[in-house]
RNA sequence: GUGAGCGUAGCUCAGUUGGUUAGAGCACUGGACUGUGGCUCCAGAUGUCGGGGGUUCGAGUCCCCUCGCUCACCCCA
């Protein structure tokens, strides 16, 4: 038996209903802030992932990367802002966006070792918003995420946020904070020791007891902020709470990606395990100039589709919650019968019914007991002597009552099934 | 990449210090009820014991390798 790969899986009908519903809430949504769709490659040049996540970085070594044909170095997308930024600047959309506001579903991929929450091709669902600076653009992606968590009752998360100031502050925040862990790199846990020199700023993340009281007294970013950035971190804050959007500035809060700039954030559920991350994002105002475009300030988010599925299941929304099966099942038991049910289907089905024809030779205990299981409501039952008598028998599965409808009164049986 | 735990029927799992033909519950199929589901009763089918190799008279059980799953680290969404 064929096995599918390590780390990937099969989303069965079951299951891909909840996606369903939660990606045709986020389309809804986002539509409803301006966001339209945008749907980019799968696969890109090596190239595009590596200049913009950083090739130096781990994320850059966990890619997908394969060889075509002509012996082009090509990845399967690690995420989506690097396509998305690709794409505007190679349509030269900033010659006629004032703001280009997209969102987009779709797989990821990333070469790592599964565990919970984390797969090897994975789902996102996320958001840009490209050409404005100002710190509104930074409220609305906030706040738009908040409420669509809220409109998917995702219970018990918060929202992180910090600023990690343009690439000059930063660059001087994180010398300081390097120079401050080096005093104290006797006590840091063995992983720190070694990221305070590869990713400085992941230190402040660490978890570990051994860490924690240098971290607390590690010096906060905020204190490092140019005057601009720090403007711009006091007007998002105040335009969230102006709003009532809930939130902590966590000045510990740092990113994977080497791109962001300036404002990040995190949705962070309670009811996950390690990986509990159900959105990140930040803002990413050097990332369109690095990839060959004019200068032009960015933000955008994206949400992990299969923790936040976890987190709303935790939270006691039904997996159920976007399945529409059939409320109509015709019954039938012969050759005649099963040409009369396509007849009847084809009404039905042009009614928008969902209805589920037989296919099989089974007798009628045997079908209804399909029905039942099933959990249609509705079974109309066909056989030789319903031809005969030209009828076509409808019964209601939940209360055992069934009638006789006249061949071609599908009127009648409109009535009836649109209770 | 590192560590730990697990792989037995479609599902959840028993399976003794290695010992005959590998079990249970649920689900499934059929019957009681020959054209009326759910409840009940009866009967039935189902396994490369993850795969490969080894030890042994004998391996689901012990050893090695491998694949996969799970959780955590790492990393990050």
């Amino acid at each position: 038996m064929i096995h599918s790969p390590r780390g990937v899986e099969d989303i069965l009908p079951r299951r891909s209903s909840f996606y369903q519903w939660v990606e045709r809430e986020a389309s809804f949504l986002f539509s409803r802030y301006g966001y339209e769709e945008i749907r980019t490659p799968t696969f890109e040049e090596t190239n595009l992932f590596l200049r913009s996540i950083g090739g130096e970085t781990d994320a850059g070594k966990n890619m997908y990367t394969f060889q075509d044909k002509k012996g082009r170095s090509l990845s399967l997308r690690p995420e989506a802002t690097a396509s998305i930024i690709r794409a505007y600047v190679q349509h030269k959309l900033y010659r006629e966006e004032d703001l280009w506001r997209v969102y987009y579903l779709g797989s990821m991929f990333r070469y790592e070792r599964p565990q919970r929450g984390r797969l090897r091709e994975f789902h996102q669902i996320g958001v840009e918003a490209i050409g404005q600076a100002s710190p509104w653009v930074d409220v609305e992606l906030v706040e738009m995420v908040v409420r669509f968590f809220k409109g998917l009752s995702l219970p018990r998360f918060y929202i992180r946020l910090n600023s990690i100031g343009c690439r000059s502050c930063r660059a001087g925040y994180e010398e300081k904070l390097k120079e401050y862990l080096k005093l104290h790199l006797g006590s840091l846990c063995p992983v720190c020791r070694e990221r305070c020199e590869v990713n400085t700023l992941r230190v402040l993340d660490c978890k570990s007891d051994e860490c924690q009281p240098i971290i607390k007294k590690a010096p906060g970013i905020e204190e490092y902020l140019c005057e601009a950035c720090s403007a711009h971190f006091e007007k998002v804050r105040r335009g969230l709470e102006d709003l009532g959007v809930e939130f902590t500035v966590d000045s510990h809060l740092v990113r994977g990606l080497d791109y962001y700039t300036r404002t990040i954030f995190e949705t962070i559920s309670c009811d996950l395990g390690a990986q509990d991350a159900v959105c990140g994002g930040g803002r990413y105002d050097d990332l369109v100039e690095d990839l060959g475009g004019p200068a032009t300030p960015a933000m955008g988010f994206s949400i992990g589709v299969e923790r936040l599925l976890e987190a709303l299941e935790k939270g006691g929304v039904e997996s159920s919650r976007g399945k529409e099966g059939a409320v109509a099942y015709i019954l039938t038991l012969d050759g005649r019968s099963q040409i009369k049910g396509y007849e009847l289907a084809g009404f039905m089905r042009s009614e928008g019914v969902k209805v589920e024809l037989n296919m099989s030779q089974r007798g009628l205990s045997s079908q209804l007991k399909l029905v039942n299981r099933k959990k249609i409501r509705w079974t109309l039952i066909l056989g030789e002597k319903e031809i005969e008598e030209g009828i076509v028998i409808l019964r209601d599965m939940d209360s055992g009552k069934q009638e006789a409808i006249e061949w071609g009164r599908w009127d009648r049986l409109k009535e009836k099934l649109k209770v």
